[in-house]
DNA sequence: TCGCTACTATACATAAACGTATAGGTATAT
DNA sequence: ATATACCTATACGTTTATGTATAGTAGCGA
């Protein structure tokens, strides 16, 4: 009530929140590990309550804690932004850019997607975070998304590159050792790789397919597409993969590719205030430009 | 580079932006103006160059500095927010909301509607904000928002309340001393209320209204929708108003109310952090019951 | 059980940040 | 012209915040 909470405090606050001890939150923040305590101490008699139990293996967070996190912790996206966009230099395309896509893009297409980038623009730094949320974006955990479906949010510039085509695909190994499927139906004679759970984004994706996907259908499950990747590679069996990515590995066989019409719109999105920074528009466009190739339509 | 940037300097640094000069920024911050300016040349050869160009009359903010200030600002948002929160007792529905809603909403509607809640939670502080921008929630410059669209953002709680319909009215004094239109051709021989600046929401929604409407039929022009409304009350000629206004006050007559089929929809929105802490459940709660009367469908 | 390694809490000296006071400059009004 | 009301910049004493050092406690592995 009486003074405004010090915005250092928020910033000690999420450190020992992410760390589990202020000792930690220390060595995190470039402080000590008093300093930490006493800003912990001075937030909790600001709002009048424990935030934390204090234990011997560090800093137990209560729950009314935890529900304040996520303001902290937009405000440090904000600080990281604020600071790599003073940072950035306007003559000379440099700082450090952050990406989000799903986890197999970024391990198998953007790395080539960036390579041109990186020659053109040594300087820019290139930070990737691997995640499916559509939101990061908005909590400025990333200041660039590539993403498998148009934004929603009209905060956001969006463009879409083109189209990703999904198929049935084995390794040439297994097709080798096996007999080819040549009708979908056959496709129950092999083992068979998909995903575990069934997210929004699987659900709305597979409703007009022609045929029910059901998780009891895989023999092998996993969430994330580069574990989904490794197991086919692995030659275990069947599975659904990018067709872009199938065709730029020769040990990747597409199976019955006419089959599966599953099309996917690939759209690479950027926060509007990011637009007028040079390296985030150098990026923005290297991607689009490369992605336009990987994925025609 | 070497280390990260205090967070207090980006609070001194909006401070000093939106004050305009580091003693005024004092005086709101209940700092110093020596400390301000310290902070100010500490961020300054943080990031390398000259954030505000000193004169008699205060610090003029550089390009840069008015680039990065949108995201100080969210910061402070967030800040606010989170000291909010904190400090909304759990037992006991207590804490401040901020409401956004448009001028005329907030000035003819939601004094009444607030009035239940005022006193069944006497605790509960109302912060008005009167703006018609979508994106108030995202920017956390509001908790709770009233508007006549359907908020696009997925992070956000929306639930419709009810219809708005608009309708053509005129004070009664108008009336008195005028033959009151009975075709929609005869409203051009009346003086005519409208907006000045066709915005966006105007143009989605008059489209399909069956008459044009243009910006130069109307011989008194107001964006601001009481402005527009104190013109009608003022009897100075025939403009559109919600019909539950209209309603409301015995001073004003609906006209050739069935000429015009606008309805838009009422919603209340929330940003879904906000979900779990009592208060704004409250005051979202009663929103929706109370303008679920004002607005019938 | 002993030693090692986490961690928090406290004490104390120091360095850093701060506020007060003041000088100096420039408008605007009297 | 002179007074007033702004503003920034600088100097200086003081408070405040910080780091170092240390004590005390719990867990873990040899």
């Amino acid at each position: 009530m009486k003074k405004r909470i010090g915005w250092e405090l928020y910033r000690s606050f999420l450190a020992v929140l992410q760390e589990g001890s202020l000792s930690a939150a220390a060595r995190a923040t470039g402080s000590t590990q008093p300093t930490l305590g006493r800003h912990i101490d001075e937030l909790e008699n600001h709002v009048g309550y424990s935030l934390f139990i204090r234990s011997q293996s560090g800093l137990i967070p209560t729950e009314r804690a935890v529900s304040l996190e996520k303001f902290a912790l937009e405000m440090s996206h904000l600080a990281q932004t604020f600071e790599r966009i003073a940072l950035s230099n306007e003559d000379g395309i440099n700082g450090t850019v952050r990406l989000t896509t799903s986890d197999i893009v970024g391990v198998e297409v953007l790395p080539a997607a960036l390579s041109d980038l990186q020659k053109d623009n040594p300087k820019i730094e290139i930070e990737l975070v691997l995640s499916d949320m559509p939101q990061d974006l908005l909590n400025r955990e990333a200041d660039i998304a590539v993403r498998m479906f148009r934004p929603k949010q009209s905060q956001l510039i969006a463009r879409r590159v083109g189209t990703c085509k999904l198929s049935f695909c084995a390794s040439k190994q297994y097709i080798e050792t096996h007999v080819a499927p040549t009708t979908v139906e056959e496709l129950r004679q092999h083992p068979l790789i998909g995903y575990d759970k069934e997210t929004d984004f699987i659900r709305r994706n597979t409703r007009d397919l022609g045929f029910d996907f059901d998780r009891n259908l895989f023999n092998y499950r996993a969430d994330s597409n580069i574990v989904q990747l490794a197991l086919i590679r692995a030659g275990l069996g069947i599975g659904i993969c990018q067709l872009a990515i199938i065709e730029r590995d020769s040990d990747l066989m597409p199976l019955l590719e006419d089959s599966i019409k599953l099309e996917l719109d690939v759209w690479v999105t950027m926060h509007e205030d990011l637009r007028n920074s040079p390296a985030y528009k150098a990026v923005f466009d290297a991607l689009v430009l490369n992605l336009d190739k990987v994925y025609p339509d």
